[in-house]
RNA sequence: GUGACUGUGGUGAAGUGGUUAACACGGCGGAUUGUGGUUCCGUUAUGCGUGGGUUCGAUCCCCAUCAGUCACCCCA
């Protein structure tokens, strides 16, 4: 069968385009004004990158990449995220060139094997953003700031935001062992998934949804509080900074990113009406990224959105545009002999910028009047023989339904000045 | 990847192992000659996700498959 598409695939269908847009500018508009910069990478990297990037021991490399070989024999993969590929092409374009910090932002699909359901699509969509270069915590809060800040813009609210920190190369692993340590005899009463964790990412074990893992890890120390000097003052810093733009947050020490490159400060946006899949948005700092993807030691920020959870909770408030944006003028020839005047009035309103159409399949005028109403015209040009011969037209009022005979040029004109009108 | 539920026209849906698959909305056509939004009339699935099987016969039973939904998992 050919009328499905594969699964965890959806068609944005012209009504669905219309919410899509409007979001989208939403996303543009923010970053125009905190200043970010559009960038658009390939779909497809290579394989090798999203290894180093996201880190081989992550659920989304080892079992939701699509991969595949190409015909010159190299591995390739659809992008599951974009974090590593704008930085891999930040260094590539050399984009620190320009300036101390490339603040960028990317709008585009992803794609990971999943099993599908709402919220979640094996192609999806993110908009995303990065800070590469800046260290200091005022940054983190910008990059907070801006995603509230769309959010806020979007009309939605009963959105949490939940931070953390991570810590960092020089405390996490110390952290690692001080949990090991803590969680050690109670090891075999975790669930089976907890118990694999435990050696690989234990920290992941705090983040467990199983009662029973909660319960055995109730008193465990928190990264949050065996955080180095430094993180700890980030932390501190980005806290003092979230509270001076007026942004109110959650601290949750058991929140933790799938993707290995996460550093310092974690954060996450749910919206609580989503069911499971409530992450709206997702994001932190990787502060070692760069110099994993072979570049200098540099810091970077940033996060993703998933643009269909927040179509999902647009939709849950209501706030989804049911109506017609462009309301055309409709031009209806009235029997055959008219249909050639009416198809030549048509290309003059067009190239006079009006936004105008007709019907092509040489239906009743009452039924052109019907498609006319339907689309909410405001005017409509009416053809018979008599005004194409006198090179005249009917412009009628659909809102009023008034309707005078006139020239042809005389109707273009006004409807000219009602448009800018 | 695991478990569960679901699958009838453009939409919401009723329905039965056996002639023509309710109803509503929508779409299309019409209600005297060139006019919409109300009303009225007509029409609108050779088909019940797809492919097999059981049966004299299946949309209704069985199997497989595909798709959707929910939870797990994961994450945006």
């Amino acid at each position: 069968m050919l009328t499905s598409g594969p699964r965890g695939t959806h068609d944005i269908t012209p009504a669905e385009v219309k919410n899509w847009r409007r979001v989208e500018e939403a996303a543009r508009a923010i970053c125009d004004l905190y200043h970010y910069g559009e960038i658009r990478t390939p779909i497809f990297e290579h394989t090798e990158l999203f290894l180093r990037g996201i880190g081989e021991t992550t659920d989304v490399v080892q079992k939701e990449m699509y991969t595949f070989t190409d015909r010159g024999g190299r591995s390739v993969t659809l992008r599951p995220e974009n974090t590593a590929a704008v930085v891999r092409s930040y260094l590539e374009q050399k984009l620190y060139a320009d300036s101390q910090a490339a603040k960028l932002f990317y709008i585009g699909p992803m794609f990971r094997y999943d099993r599908p359901q709402a919220g979640r699509l094996r192609q999806f969509h993110q908009f995303g953003i990065e800070a590469i270069g800046p260290a200091g915590p005022s940054v983190d809060a910008e990059i907070i700031a801006l995603g509230v800040r769309f959010f806020e813009s979007l009309g939605l609210n009963d959105l949490n935001l939940l931070i953390n920190s991570v810590g960092c190369p020089k405390c996490r692993p110390q952290y690692r062992v001080v949990l090991q340590e803590f969680l050690r005899d109670k090891k075999d009463d975790l669930c089976g998934n907890c118990q694999s964790r435990f050696d690989r990412n234990p920290m992941r074990i705090l983040d467990c949804k199983e009662e029973k893992c909660n319960r055995l890890s109730a008193g465990a120390p928190q990264m949050i509080d065996c955080l180095c000097d430094e993180c700890a003052e980030h932390f501190a810093g980005l806290r003092q900074y979230l509270d001076a733009v007026g942004i109110s947050y959650t601290i949750n020490p058991r929140l933790v990113r799938g993707l290995d490159y996460y550093t310092k400060t974690a954060f996450e946006i749910q919206y609580p009406h989503l069911g499971a899949q409530s992450a709206v948005c997702g994001g932190g700092r990787y502060d070692g990224l760069i110099e994993e993807c072979g570049g200098p030691s540099t810091p970077g920020i940033g996060f993703a959105i998933g643009l269909e959870r927040v179509l999902l909770a647009m939709e849950k408030q209501e706030l989804l545009d049911p109506v017609e944006d462009v309301m055309p003028v409709w031009v209806l020839p009235i029997g055959q002999m008219a249909f050639s005047s009416a198809f030549s009035l048509l290309n003059r309103l067009r190239q006079r910028g009006i936004p105008s159409d007709m019907d092509h399949g040489g239906r009743s005028l009452k039924s052109q009047m019907k498609q006319a109403n339907r689309t909410q015209a405001r005017y409509v040009v009416m053809i018979g023989e008599d005004e194409a011969r006198e090179n005249q037209v009917t412009l009628k009022n659909m809102v009023t339904g008034e309707q005078t005979l006139m020239s042809a040029d005389a109707a273009i004109n006004q409807l000219k000045q009602e448009m800018n009108g």
